[in-house]
DNA sequence: GTCCGTCAGTGATCTAGTCACACAAGCACC
DNA sequence: GGTGCTTGTGTGACTAGATCACTGACGGAC
């Protein structure tokens, strides 16, 4: 972890933040530090609980779940201006679990340790609700991870996921890739890709997909 | 929802609670409210977001996960000494969730209001890490239910369930519940549990599951 | 060019989920 | 006691998804 002077204030970048009183700005900009860490990365994982609550600045972590038989599924993803707020609860975590913090890209944020996320939440209720809320929508997501895996189709959910990630229209990915990210085998994704191109929706290269019928696809992922 | 005068000291029941000082525990017992739950309540749920931390004394809480195809899953249980924590999270949701919790036995359990909360979680270490020992341990389970449902084989799932669940080697409980609690559909179960039978594990009745030769079944659960 | 690691395609087979039933056990009502 | 009715269970046929054991294809490194 490289140290970084903070250079401005990027308090009001995250949602409820901009609220706190000048004190607390102060605490939370003296008393952390923004680091900056390379991709791949491991934030937290098994046997690696955090020590710090991130707010991320810039870059994505991905946070997945990884099973002992090697597959893995993401749970989620955090990105600027967002907070990676469940490694608190890994900090506090009476069972090391099977979640891994990655980051995806190169990461800057900002790196808030224990005591002072303590001191911020006893002191301020703006903090207090910023750190519920960011809770919230993790525990959401998780639902919402539940949800998919248990209970909707395979195709609808690669559809979703090549329209939810692909930015320019293409998708750079492999299959083996996308098969961890939803928590499949890379056959069923292969076999599944096979089947959309040849209904023309997307056109296949080494690690990557292109889109070429939208609608087609979301059609699909809407079903 | 019937009050009931708080008879008893109940705080030292929960773990972490019990080192909270006199004025804390003064706010948690005036300013809270014990109250009973008939089984079956409906505790939250979609359109339903709760106002109160609940801590339960007695009874047991099932939150589960409804699909609109009617299929659910079993995410966890909270038993008596336990809080309810993550209707914490529901109460600041940015959006419905289609969780829901509901009394599975009758609950007899320590209401304590958002403002309440609020004010404990400011003035009293003791009581945040209460909260988020709590989140951490709920979270461990949403973790561990994804677990099972992405990587586990449904008879050793169900094997572990059948263990679990059986107070004195009777699980009452129909097939579509089982069914229910673990994510998937009836006849899996029927099936599943036609095999165990076969083998010489368990007896069936109407409603009801018979533990015969445990250690087969936890031969199988440990797989 | 050759070697080698990564990536993708495929058939066979097994497990799980879906659909459409049949049938049985308990219960209420007459 | 019989007649329905509801609820719980059994079953076959079929589709979806996972697993296994491969094959070949691509893109560097040498």
């Amino acid at each position: 972890m490289t140290a970084v002077v903070p250079t401005e204030d990027w308090i009001n970048r995250f949602d409820g933040l901009s609220k706190l009183e000048p004190r607390l700005r102060d605490v939370l900009t003296t008393r952390s530090q923004v680091i900056r860490l390379p991709a791949d990365t491991i934030i937290f994982g098994p046997g690696k609980s955090p020590d710090h609550l991130l707010l991320l600045l810039q870059g994505t972590v991905r946070v997945q779940q990884l099973a002992e038989s090697g597959r893995e599924v993401v749970l989620y993803r955090a990105t600027a201006g967002e907070s990676c707020v469940l490694t608190t609860a890994c900090m506090l975590a009476y069972e090391d679990h099977a979640a891994e913090g990655v980051a995806e890209t190169e990461v800057v944020a900002a790196a808030i340790p224990r005591g002072v996320f303590d001191d911020l939440v006893a002191s301020s209720k703006e903090f207090r609700n910023f750190v519920f809320r960011a809770y919230s929508r993790r525990i959401s997501d998780l639902f919402h991870v539940i949800e998919d895996i248990a209970f909707r189709r395979m195709d609808i959910r690669l559809a979703q996921k090549i329209i939810e990630r692909a930015d320019t229209g293409v998708l750079k990915a492999t299959h083996a890739q996308l098969a961890a990210e939803l928590g499949t085998a890379r056959e069923v994704i292969s076999r599944q890709l096979a089947e959309f191109q040849r209904r023309g929706w997307i056109a296949q290269s080494r690690g990557a997909v292109e889109i070429l019928d939208c609608d087609g696809l979301r059609a699909l992922s809407t079903s």
